[in-house]
DNA sequence: TGAACGATTGAGCATATGTTCAATCGTTAA
DNA sequence: TTAACGATTGAACATATGCTCAATCGTTCA
């Protein structure tokens, strides 16, 4: 008599596990913040919006790989731009964004 | 005479971004759910204790898929383990690791 | 004791990721 | 119209990541 019925756990948890769909938005999700250079570019927007120069200056990277990484941000709907002349200024568009960061605060802090 | 002073902003981001200690840690909690592996796992001991096994049949991979994410949620403290026998059983060692999911949810479903 | 089973480990791999460099685009101002 | 500046893009690169395979460990039970 086994002491555990893996056929009965196996079925159980399969419906715990979401949808495939939302798993690949979840992880999507959680992938776009686990970045550090995102993840300062967020917490930099979170006061105000920057231009592109800005904020390489503030991470230490290169106008380009700032760049790069506002394209995907704005692909995620992170972030939206607002033009002026020759500048980019971004900021943020998602009020969820700044909960999670917060709501994993309180994880990293024990 | 210029409409964006990019000194005084790159200095109030500055102070924006958090110190370098917690944005590893909260790239690094981020990171741990960006995968859709460990985050089906997590899912999956949301509700019950599983061993290494079950685990494995439910997502779809090997034995050693699983054991090799088990010891990186082990080290980050979000599962721990029972032994039973032979069977190493997995349970969520975190409880706020919910709530992150719980609000990621909320920023996909829209 | 030794066969079977569950779990772990390390090596090797293919792929994904994030950066820089160089070239280019778009806008402004000389 | 051209020079300068901010931003973007694509290529190339180095590194990181997650998986499988094979070998091994630890426990149970025949």
């Amino acid at each position: 008599m086994p002491h555990h019925d893996h056929q009965q756990a196996i079925r159980a948890a399969r419906k715990t596990v979401a949808d495939r769909e939302t798993i690949v938005s979840l992880a999507e999700t959680f992938k776009v913040l686990s970045d550090q250079t995102r993840l300062k570019i967020v917490l930099a927007l979170s006061k105000q919006e920057l231009c592109v120069l800005d904020i390489a200056a503030v991470l230490g990277v290169t106008e380009s790989a700032v760049s790069h990484q506002m394209r995907l941000l704005k692909t995620l709907r992170l972030v939206k731009q607002r033009k002026d002349g020759k500048m980019v200024f971004y900021s943020l568009d998602d009020k969820h964004i700044e909960d999670l960061i917060s709501v994993a605060l309180h994880h990293t802090s024990e």
